[in-house]
DNA sequence: AGCCCTTGGTTGTAGCGTCAAGTATTTGGT
DNA sequence: ACCAAATACTTGACGCTACAACCAAGGGCT
């Protein structure tokens, strides 16, 4: 029965450090895009997704992927985006089953307005305390942890060398 | 205006892969208590602290620091696990606007029947992918991080090297 | 003492995410 | 050609969290 191989002390240090930064961490995104933009860290993302896409239109699917989010979840916040004008819903010619989101041109603006402001914080809590091979370390390792829990690869690792407002 | 620093190609892609991770873990390891023990990680944090507390009794603030929650939200989470007979809560001699959360003995089961469960969940999905050095470099880069999104220290890093169903 | 500010905690409400169910279309088998 | 299974997505209900408002008790100050 007691087969359980317990963590040794440096994992459970490790471990108790990364489950508080997964538990607060949110919540700083949160905040500031909700106090300068009125918009989660999640819609942020949904919107900077799409602007980076050939004609800023994604299948759902497509930016369930990009986004990290179940299909159930981001239906309800496009509907939400597309009250609030940021986002259009069409139809896809190619395969009537599926719905494209389009960013309209005041989509596009406000994640022009309010990348700034995101990236800054991203800079200020997370990028700047990190030296170069934080970073480094950073990215091999949560490849390693994404290669686990997102065995599917909905994570889109093709993407590389970016200077655009993603984040 | 524009006194914006982008991200750089590594930042970016490090920043995209940690982002993915903080998205997915919570729903990988609320998935597995829920299924096996119908608790949230959340609930079973609560329950993990207390047991390792002295009398497994921790005042409400107490338990909101190391569990890195608000108070409002550990106050429901607590009525909700009081509800179930896993923690009473008494009032406290010292300091009587003060509430003291303690573990039943049920509850006290309930974590010792849900940890092995869990910390099989946490070394598959996160531990066991890393090298020892990955778990240096996670716990250094952890710890840089939350020296800046945790300013007033709720976090505790005091608590170390323990071999006990913490997680 | 009397006042005010702070601290500790609870409660109500509103908003977001998950899960289960349902619809529509496409695909694959026969 | 037909039917079953899979895919793409939406919807509704329920549960959890954040925020704000609230109450009670302590600590300082005069």
């Amino acid at each position: 029965m007691n087969d359980v191989r317990w963590l040794n002390p440096d994992e459970l240090q490790a471990w108790k450090k990364f489950v508080a930064v997964v538990e607060l961490l949110p919540g700083v995104l949160d905040s500031q895009l909700q106090r300068d933009a009125e918009l989660s860290h999640f819609e942020y993302f949904v919107l900077a997704m799409l602007s980076e896409a050939p004609e800023q239109t994604l299948r759902m699917t497509g930016l369930a992927s990009a986004t990290n989010a179940t299909l159930p979840r981001l239906s309800h916040v496009v509907s939400r985006l597309e009250k609030r004008g940021f986002i259009e819903r069409t139809a896809c010619f190619e395969d009537r089953r599926a719905t494209n989101a389009q960013l309209t041109v005041a989509g596009f603006e406000k994640v022009v307005e309010t990348a700034p402001g995101h990236v800054t914080t991203v800079r200020e809590n997370v990028i700047d305390p990190l030296t170069p091979e934080d970073i480094a370390d950073l990215d091999r390792i949560m490849g390693r942890i994404l290669g686990t829990i997102d065995p599917e690869h909905r994570f889109n690792p093709s993407a590389l060398g970016e200077t655009q407002p993603t984040a």
